[in-house]
DNA sequence: GCTTCTTTTTACAAAGTTTTTACAACTCCA
DNA sequence: TGGAGTTGTAAAAACTTTGTAAAAAGAAGC
């Protein structure tokens, strides 16, 4: 408990073209620094931390923009894009929508046939 | 927002073709995941969830559109026959139409002489 | 104050889903 | 076997959700 950083020094992430080291909040694509803003490397993180897995919007909302259920907004869409702007060419492998629900982060080449991690849930976090 | 499925926490449906993990969301046949909209998915989940026991229309209506006696509308029977489109050759084997009443999803090869699962109703769900 | 960067909103377009419509095909029973 | 009632089907319409560009609002530094 009462460490400095609330819980994220997770293990990095790491594939054939990104990195995520959560400890230092740096992110690389193709060996090269992305220079992201605070809320965008917040959602990425969240997604990341959750490869595989379907976060809903609701969820995404409360953990990174801390709204609840009640607000309508825009602006994860709008932050998504920019996400996927600076994914480049690799944006539709790694940021998927499932509509009607929310996003999912899927490591580069993972098989599309096995959809859910196992062992772990198909959504993984509820708002 | 999203009301997917309410406390559903219920054991897995199984048999040689089709597989359905209700606390998932996750719908597979023969091991590939059929990816079916959020009615469809409710509807299907209610059927297999009762598999074997005759569902009347109203029962569906109700449970999974929220509408009652009043309403007449055929959007049940469109969904039920994208249904069957999705579950390609297996369609008729799984998903029967009991004329007059409503429909019925049987396990794949459950015989057919026996037209009521032992100590079940024949109408499972009344609306 | 201005300037720059980030975030949110707005407004509309595009894509996806659900419902209705219209008619064909089928079932049941008098 | 004929016809009323029920279900199947394709296509259109209605509706919902997501994508996108641009403007507005907010934050931090000079």
């Amino acid at each position: 408990m009462g460490s400095l950083q609330m819980g994220n020094s997770l293990q990095p992430y790491r594939d054939e073209h990104l990195t995520m080291e959560f400890d230092q909040q740096s992110v690389k694509l193709d060996g090269e620094r992305m220079t992201l803003t605070r809320k965008e490397y917040d959602l990425l993180a969240l997604l990341v931390q959750h490869a595989g897995e379907i976060i809903p919007r609701d969820a995404l909302l409360m953990r990174v923009w801390g709204y609840g259920a009640e607000i309508r907004t825009r602006t994860l869409d709008v932050h998504v894009r920019r996400l996927r702007k600076k994914l480049g060419g690799y944006a539709d492998q790694y940021i998927e929508t499932i509509f009607g629900i929310g996003y999912r982060f899927q490591p580069y080449r993972a098989p599309r046939f096995f959809q859910t991690v196992v062992n772990k849930p198909a959504i993984a976090i509820s708002a």
